[in-house]
DNA sequence: TTGAAAGCGCTAACAC
DNA sequence: GTGTTAGCGCTTTCAA
């Protein structure tokens, strides 16, 4: 029952004109006649036409798809990016090829090369290392790339993020208000700029403003996962630690459950403050403060810009800030 | 700087050789003599060729990439699914297009067809509803299709999936085992064959087995959402109910806390029991009792059930039905 | 307003 | 083992 496959030429010869003519129509080019218009798209329609996307970006040299890089999709942070992304994406009629790195440098540069292979006309890079090999791979790569929810700290990318050293700064301080000296730093690897840099020199500066000195052995390095913010609790609350600032909302949570188990009073003993603000701050008991990352619309954002720099518009700026709240709840007094 | 495309035809003529020998040595095509092989590899190392997959995919009429259709990413769910689907997907070095559905047939439908405009050589389709104008879409898609984490309720299509009427069964006879006697049915819409059929089904089984009538004010229809739960907590509260099976974890968390808000006593004074086992379980207090839905693997299976149709493999089974485990925490007695 | 024809970069017979 | 030669289905000059 299955018919073959039927194509412009199909088309073109049931209709009585010639390829370039079905092309046209297909396309939405004016230069055609309304009565030859209506003939080809009957013949359309009774056959059932359905262009091939394929033959048409090799021709046509754009094949209507993106690439989308991140560290891992079950992350709620950057599958938010990535329901952004894919919204605007669809408006602008971009398909969207996902490909998780896991943080893995080759495994990005694999992927990345993989994602150029398929003519993929952009890409949106998520994470928040970036090494030099991958930098060079991207800036070899003849196709625009931007970075969403990080920045390359060498600013040689486009990029759509918050400031990060900014909303810390604002956490942090919150907390000195609250009165408490000793404030942790807790994040994933320093080794990413965004905490090794931005975030850290955003709770340094707090710290500094408040005439608290800095102190190397409240800042601690883990991964962003639930199950190290539980490992974390003993060791914080055997401390003089009395507040910190998590550097992501399920690391908070394993802390906060952590503590709660060790009979530690969250806030009245021990304040939390973390960042982007998920759906998970808000589902835990006391409730957590967290800085409002507007994530949808940072992956948004992003592929608005992709668009621009794709059709070689003139762009304004390259490295776009988007505003962020915080969100006081119940972890902090 | 940027150099030009450099083609399989630029490689031949470096090397001396014809475009037929660079494809088989860039193919793997064992019929090429080692010296030649070795001087074309030069010269595609030397030139930084790369072959175009979308030249290569009009040629083969294979595009080594396969559609994703599900309802929305930033569930933890469909993620996870998506996760499993994407780590086997690479393996057999295809490629993923993502398209979220917002479980809107319109939609499903037009993604649906852009995909196959894309020439996916396959698609894995995960969501709930199916209608009769999207199955017939996929029936005469010529490209093979699975479903995964659901099934089609009139098993036309191959899928892979737990066994949501024997697992259901299961929770409900924990809670009357508890000596429940008012159980409460609470899930999205029964108008999904796998609330408003297999999860029911269970239920009313579990319910029949311990000679307890079934109830229609007991079943409560909603959305999956955290909201939601809230919601019904209080309408939940000032019932006679003891129990409910919940068919979704943030929904489940959402009635939990505000069942909590109305001090009412989990697990004392109301058992919960869930679906998915996401991660979100076991990070509220109490932990949520769920049922442990395998869903990286389901993904997985489904990839690799797929890889198999894409060959034109011979499969013992179109229907796969995955195992599930009962993980019961602090939200049961 | 329309058509002819030359590719886009590659695979896959088929011949040698 | 290797080369020749058609296409794959479409877009895009260039002429008419």
């Amino acid at each position: 029952m299955a018919k073959q496959t039927i194509t412009i030429y199909d088309v073109a010869r049931e209709a009585g004109v010639s390829m370039a003519t079905v092309s046209r129509v297909v396309n939405g080019n004016p230069n055609v006649k309304p009565d030859t218009r209506k003939k080809v798209n009957e013949v359309i329609e009774r056959l059932d036409y359905h262009p091939n996307a394929v033959a048409r970006g090799l021709a046509s040299k754009k094949s209507t798809t993106i690439g989308v890089i991140l560290p891992d999709i079950t992350e709620m942070f950057f599958a938010s990016l990535a329901r952004g992304i894919d919204d605007i994406a669809s408006m602008y009629k971009y398909n969207i090829i996902l490909e998780n790195s896991d943080e893995d440098v080759d495994k990005k540069v694999e992927v990345l090369e993989n994602l150029l292979a398929k003519q993929v006309d952009g890409v949106i890079y998520m994470g928040n290392a970036i090494d030099d090999r991958l930098r060079e791979a991207f800036k070899s790569a003849r196709t625009p790339v931007v970075f969403a929810g990080s920045v390359d700290d060498k600013h040689s990318m486009p990029s759509v993020s918050i400031d990060n050293e900014a909303a810390v700064y604002e956490s942090v301080r919150k907390l000195v208000e609250n009165k408490n000296k000793k404030i942790a730093f807790i994040s994933g690897p320093l080794s990413e700029p965004v905490n090794g840099k931005f975030r850290i020199e955003g709770y340094k500066r707090a710290l500094a403003d408040a005439k608290i000195d800095f102190n190397d052995n409240l800042v601690f390095e883990t991964s962003n996962t639930y199950d190290d913010g539980i490992k974390l609790a003993s060791q914080i609350a055997s401390s003089d630690i009395t507040a910190a600032f998590v550097a992501n909302d399920s690391l908070a949570v394993g802390l906060l459950n952590g503590l709660q188990d060790l009979d530690v009073k969250v806030p009245e003993e021990f304040e939390i403050i973390s960042s982007n603000n998920t759906s998970l701050a808000k589902m835990v008991r006391p409730q957590i403060s967290s800085i409002g990352h507007p994530m949808y619309d940072t992956g948004a954002v992003a592929m608005r810009l992709l668009t621009k720099l794709m059709n070689k518009e003139e762009v304004e700026e390259r490295n776009i800030t988007l505003p962020y709240d915080m969100v006081f709840r119940q972890s902090t007094k």
